[in-house]
DNA sequence: TCAATGCTTCGACTACCATCGAAGTATGAA
DNA sequence: TTCATACTTCGATGGTAGTCGAAGCATTGA
């Protein structure tokens, strides 16, 4: 046995089913009690409680008490990007269940991963800059064109300082929820950043799902029409 | 409940320690053989293929035949990049194996490593001969010196048998209990049935412990001394 | 043809862990 | 105080998966 970081204990808490039903349910970014999670994942309270302080000792999850009730949520936003990272691959691979990606039709539609986004809206972003030949495809690669680069500095986006730092501008995330690649890296970043500094889009709190305005909407369909 | 992609199914994958050894070996990039990846991991050839042909069915590997020999890799670049997200997610967690090897003291102390002497005083062993200036240190390679050679012959191993053979005299082997390397090869094999066969040592049935008597203990220090 | 090597399959064993019933603890309400 | 709710802990059970020995198959080399 090597050194490294111990990705079995990780994987070992994921694999069994009913934790990664908990885990996917904590997906949507609320809090929930124990009795919630045991009906999510059907098992009992008693087992769903062991499962729970065995996720909390991993670091997976933290737990809030609030009078007699238990509030359990992901530890961190890292652990919901890591969740989201193995559901892309399982997804990629035709590991599903039944229906990919969140229940929640809000989180389905346009949500934060990682700091870019994602969703249904994420991935006709980038099908339409691919299509006006702003991005160009190459392999797994993506690569922004002087058109695109004309394009984005009208919309207000610094290229220069986009192209200083060491990050890949263009990269592809593939979308649990889609199946198909949507756009990260730091131009994903300054994309979702400015939705939200011209207010067409907010943040719902406690969740990573992202709410459109009535403007908003508008805007992102002139945009970036399908 | 039902919904999203099956995390646990590759959860449960990479959740056995000895999966995730096997893995985190064939993150280097270079293919391995099912041999190979047994002494990574720890594990017997039987084990081994059964974990193998999991992780085949899993999608997260893939081997090819040739000659005799099986080779298995990761099997796309994604496998990869997923895994290297898990990793920086368990490293950043501070989730290193803190205590990696076996259990038993008995395995610790000193076990068969495919046939050759670990644990321990493997580790002892060769660290001894090192400092004896007896095997020299190339690398990754090892190397019997003259006064290698002679003092083996004195051992009453036939080098002249050793040096015909196509196996190299002189291999490291990593040691998954001590992280650190001990002596494989034809002559850390001929070492072994050395002690075997004088009595020194015995091998524990049902296990790869390797049991020294007292006199043999006595012997080992005087041959190997710290 | 025979022997050696590399690997798989089979069968049996064992250890571990998820599971749930029952009992115990904590908080809040009546 | 007493009861109800929410949850944890304990103990027992059962199933499953990891493990290895033995045997079998395939390839290579002599």
């Amino acid at each position: 046995m090597k050194e490294g970081p111990d990705i079995a204990l990780i994987g070992s808490l994921i694999g069994d089913p009913a934790r990664a039903n908990m885990l996917t349910a904590l997906m949507a970014g609320r809090a929930l009690t124990p009795t919630e999670l045991a009906t999510h994942a059907g098992i009992t309270l008693q087992t769903a409680s062991s499962h729970l302080s065995k996720l909390e000792a991993g670091g997976l999850l933290t737990q809030r008490k609030q009078g007699r009730h238990r509030y359990y949520q992901l530890a961190e936003d890292e652990v919901g990007l890591m969740l989201e990272n193995l559901m892309g691959f399982a997804a990629s691979r035709g590991m599903n269940r039944h229906r990919p990606g969140p229940k929640d039709p809000a989180l389905r539609k346009a949500r934060v991963c990682y700091n870019h986004l994602a969703g249904d809206y994420g991935v006709r972003m980038l099908d339409s800059l691919i299509a006006a030949k702003q991005i160009e495809v190459a392999g797994d690669d993506l690569a922004l064109t002087d058109a695109g680069q004309i394009r984005i500095e009208a919309l207000g986006i610094d290229y220069a300082s986009l192209k200083k730092s060491r990050r890949p501008i263009c990269r592809t995330c593939l979308d649990w929820s889609e199946r198909r690649s949507h756009l990260a890296g730091s131009l994903g970043e300054a994309l979702l950043t400015l939705f939200l500094d011209k207010g067409w889009a907010k943040r719902e709190n406690n969740s990573r799902a992202i709410r459109f305005t009535d403007s908003g909407e508008k805007a992102f369909s002139d945009l970036f029409p399908q």
